[in-house]
DNA sequence: ATGATAATGACAATCCTTTGCAAGTGATTT
DNA sequence: AAATCACTTGCAAAGGATTGTCATTATCAT
């Protein structure tokens, strides 16, 4: 349990996980560490990537994405847009924080918030259904591109 | 605003919206109808349908189901389990319910609540956002699937 | 260093969905 | 009831995101 995740950190939770340490997943880690608050799809890592090194395969891109994933470097989110997009996991949450998604300019915020731990209490008893991960996410517009609407 | 939705209720509907009713957007229809609890991706609806009417192309299919999503007979969903989802919608509810999506055996069950109101109020102040719409599911396991999970 | 083994890149294949198009049909007017 | 015309259809092809294949290359423990 890392609190706090460097670089290195999690290079040494590759190596521990027996994953290589390739510079192709070296560079596509330092993307998500420079852009820790975006929200960033397959090809929107692939295009940051190639500048550091154009030889890197699409392929490849979604590979280290999904193990990024996998060992919970990354979070993978479905804002609707017909791809997959991928964001930096800070902290050892959880139960994860939701998402503001602008219908206008696509921009994605983020919003904490406790309230759905009673509710999910409320389900488990009158639903039995143990629930394993939420997903919530408010469509909207946001102050940039509210005027109008 | 129809608050009974009929088959002839729906079918004006679409004459008043001057989409013509052709006997496959009929039989769609029909089968929602037939299926009004449950969730039905674009290659299931043309299965059923294909019984009524073997000639039915799948293109037509989703095209009809855009349709009854765009007059808001239908909503649709994304389960992430790749292919768009679209259920009956019953009453006219600006704040529709809620989804528990089972990871056994992907039954998609519905649940309601009015928790999300105050909580959109909060984020309305808090992040200047103009909320339009929501989306909470939650993923896990229904009592038939919960055994050793 | 070197060998076992995993990872890469290029490309094909897959899956769901949309689109182009020629032919057909529903609703309206005559 | 026939003519009309825009809307619909079915088919096949195209799209876009993702995954699979496979020969080549690179990593890492020894």
């Amino acid at each position: 349990m890392e609190e706090v995740k460097t670089f290195e950190s999690i290079c040494n939770l590759l190596r521990n996980r027996s994953y290589k340490l390739t510079p192709q997943r070296q560079t596509i880690l330092q993307t998500f560490l420079e852009h820790v608050d975006r929200h960033l799809s397959a090809e929107e890592v692939y295009m940051l990537v190639k500048h550091q090194n154009p030889e890197i395969g699409l392929a490849t891109v979604y590979r280290t994405l999904d193990i990024l994933a996998e060992i919970g470097i990354l979070l993978k989110n479905d804002f609707g847009d017909g791809r997959s997009r991928y964001e930096f996991s800070r902290k050892d949450e959880h139960h994860h924080h939701h998402h503001l998604i602008c219908l206008g300019c696509g921009n994605v915020s983020e919003f904490d918030d406790d309230l759905l731990e009673s509710l999910e209490a409320v389900i488990i008893k009158r639903n039995q259904f143990k629930i394993m991960d939420h997903d919530l996410k408010f469509y909207g517009y946001c102050s940039q591109c509210g005027e109008g609407h």
